[in-house]
DNA sequence: TCTATTATGGATGGCAAGATCCATTTTTAG
DNA sequence: CTAAAAATGGATCTTGCCATCCATAATAGA
């Protein structure tokens, strides 16, 4: 139900947050999140363009969050890539259903509304301090991350 | 978030439980549903492998529910034309996360499940009961339909 | 200034979803 | 038995998502 893309997105900046506020290259991040990179490329431009990210190009460029992971809620990068859209009014165009929808797409929309709700609560910040054994995109169990700057 | 295809299925099925037991041709709800006919033949027959509906060709024939509303649910419609896949292991394929998810796969998983959770809660029979002044597909407010067999 | 590095933009291709059309089959009514 | 009604299956078309490749622009370091 959600996209791959959204999958990738989520991905690439998880594994930001975890690096912030050091940036990163695509190549690399490519390679954590097990990401096709010329596609991947593509996926942070649009990241990049909604502002969720900030790109520097040349020798020790790369890619950083924009804001600190405690700031960014996935929902905030979903959006970005592709927004969750709630439904506003009926689907079927009827007048008197207007805003005040019919039970079938209260229901619907109810359910949009939850995920919305599920995601904007959640910062990536709290995402990676899960006291969890197993570590968003990577093998090792919890371990501080430290230098590992080379490829 | 949700296809195209699921919000046909969807309206169709609930204007059948409307009618129920009554069959109906896919040409009388897709008038009804708005849905294009020509498109909305095709999830029908969809529905129908899935066992949703049943159908019958020709004069008299049509499209009818294949249980009763009240045993229905809209879970059981949207997995029969696009089923939400949960997140099981991890996207990855990284091993030590396995079926334990990380806090990212996690969270989105919780999400499908709530999702699904509130789907398989409704009956049809509870989104035609629905105390509510708008009608699901109909424009008129809540009235008991009766004969209205004509195009 | 030159070169290596890195992101960017454009072009392209494969594929599945959404949608349409038509010939065929099944079924009932007359 | 014939004709009309209705679903079915196949073919086709368009569009958007996923993905790749390459030329270009920007940037840092030597």
């Amino acid at each position: 139900m959600f996209s791959q893309t959204v999958e990738y997105a989520l991905r690439a900046v998880v594994h930001l947050a975890d690096c912030a506020p050091a940036a990163q290259t695509t190549r690399e991040i490519a390679v954590v999140t097990k990401v096709p990179p010329a596609y991947l490329s593509k996926v942070i431009q649009g990241l990049c363009r909604a502002g969720i990210v900030v790109s520097k190009r040349g020798v020790g460029g790369g890619v950083a969050l924009a804001q600190s992971p405690a700031e960014l809620t996935i929902l905030d990068v979903v959006n970005a890539v592709e927004p969750i859209v709630r439904i506003r009014k009926c689907p079927l165009g009827l007048k008197t259903h207007g805003v005040n929808l019919c039970p079938l797409h209260r229901r619907l929309d109810n359910a949009l509304a939850m995920v919305e709700a599920a995601f904007a609560q959640t910062t990536l910040a709290e995402v990676l301090a899960e006291p969890t054994r197993s570590r968003p995109l990577c093998e090792a169990p919890s371990r501080k991350r430290l230098g590992l700057v080379e490829k």
